[in-house]
Parts: C-alpha cells; structure tokens; sequence
DNA sequence: GGGTATTGGTTGAAAATGTAACTATCAACG
DNA sequence: CGTTGATAGTTACATTTTCAACCAATACCC
C-alpha cells in the first residue's frame, strides 16, 4: 500500500540522510576530546582548528572555507576570545576587518587535540581500505 | 597509539569534518523541498520518511533505526502529530508502547517529497561514479 | 562631494537541540 | 502483595542555532 514503486527508495539510499548520520556518529565519537577538557562547541573546535592549521585569517574566510554561517562563526570567536584562545585584531586597510589569530594557549590546545584528530582519523580510517578513503574523500 | 602533538594533518583530511560538511551542504540543498512546502523540520522529515518507507512502528524503533535521540523523535511526533500527519495508537497488551502511522494526509506528503528526494539523489549520484557511490554507502 | 549599495561583523528573539530528571507501565523476585 | 529495576515516552531548563534586522566601514556611481 505504502509501495508505490516510483515513491519507492529506500531511505538507506538517501545520501544527504546517510551523510547525516556517519557525521554525526563520528563527530560526537570525537566532541567528548574538546567538550570535556575545554569547553568548546563543535563551531569553536571548528574555528579553532582552521586558525591552527592555516594561521591568520578573517571571520569571513572561515565562513566561506568551512561552509559555516556567519552567526555561528562570530559567537565562536567571541567565545574563543573570552577564554583567551584567540585575539582579533583590526584591519587598517579596511577597517571592517579584523584578522584572527590564536594566542600561545590557543594554539597549544590545537596542538594537543590536533594529535588527538589524527590517531581518532587513522582509527576511523583503518576500518576502510586505502582506496574505500580515497573515493570517500 | 600515541598522540604526536606535533602531527600536521590537514583539517581537509578529518574524516568527521569532512562528513559534516557534506552532510550540511547536501542536506540544506534538500531541505527547502520539507520546509518550505510544510514547515517541516529535518527530524521531522526523517520520521516521516521512516513511517511512509516501514509503516507501522513505534517512536522507539524510528529512535534506533535512525539514531535519533529519544527526546528528538518525541518532539517531531507532537509536532507531525498537531499537523495531522500521523496518529499514535497505544499498544493494548503493553501501554508503554504507542504504535505510530501516517494519516493520508501524511502519506500524501510523504509521497511528494520521497519523489523529489529521489531525483535529488539521483542528481546528487550522477556526480560520481557506480563504483564511488557503491562504495560510498 | 553625496547618495546608494555592498560587505564584514554583531545582536536579539525565536526555534531547535542536548541533558537530565521525571511519569507511567511492566517484569522479576522476594 | 511490595519492592526493585528496566523500558517507552515526556517535560523542564540550559545551551546552540537560525533568521532577520542591524551597525559601521568601504565601494560605486552620478
């Protein structure tokens, strides 16, 4: 009844639903490693490691690198500064801008939970075979 | 296996990241189809899903099928449940239980998304190859 | 110059989510 | 019985996220 062949796909088939769940079964696997030890959001981790992994940069450029709106990303860097991850300072150029960069605690706490991604990404990645990664990614 | 602080991976290779990602870009492409057509959210979405695609089952088995938390399932039926998507039903012999299914009303809208939820895939999946999208999933 | 549009970033209110405690039902054991 | 413990589902409260409006600085164009 429920059948009708052409409505028919199975929602095990449904990409952006699969996508959905392997996210968020192997991303909560990992929020435990900032959550627990500093506090952070899954958007703060986010922000965090784009400053540690590429340095300097605006608010605007992670948005457009991380796909990430640009409300979640100014509440994150508010709050990174707050506990003293990050400092903002102004563009003089342009004034509107203000360039991003961690301070040395910030960038001590990448450092340990960047070790922490690796060995959680090789563990994940060791349940698939070399070429399963390679089309995954 | 140990943490190696000084580890440099690219944030581009972090499996969870990379998942989230994809999910957000893939899912918010789809999205507008439920929201703005019934005001459905995505929880709300995927138990409809379930219930047009399985039939007949509880809050908890849509919970475990689609590792939804329990509070999550709960609210989305309320809400499918104010619209007059589906109905609840307790079960007779255990009333913990309470059997849910859609109305017509909630098949009819379950029909007309799983449709475009299909060319959706399909647009998706032409992006890749058999062997990618096989592997894939 | 002066008006208008655009852009980087912030804020407030409403919606959604996470967490934990809660109700209600049943089952197991004395 | 009564107590204990498990299970299905709800609710309350705090935290996050979303959405739209907003501010300030710059660019564009006449």
């Amino acid at each position: 009844m429920q059948d009708d062949p052409d409505a028919k796909f199975d929602l095990k088939d449904f990409l952006p639903y699969l996508l959905n769940i392997s996210a968020e079964v192997t991303s909560s696997g990992f929020a435990d490693n900032y959550k627990r030890e500093y506090g952070m959001t899954r958007t703060q981790w986010r922000v965090l490691f784009h400053l540690g992994r590429y340095g300097e940069m605006t608010a605007r450029d992670i948005c457009t690198r991380s796909r990430t709106h640009k409300t979640k990303v100014s509440r994150a860097v508010s709050a990174l500064e707050d506990i003293r991850f990050l400092k903002r300072q102004r563009n003089l150029d342009d004034r509107r801008f203000e360039s991003l960069c961690l301070t040395a605690e910030g960038h001590k706490a990448y450092k340990t939970l960047c070790g922490k991604a690796g060995s959680y990404d090789r563990m994940l990645m060791s349940q698939f075979t070399p070429e399963e990664n390679a089309i995954l990614r």
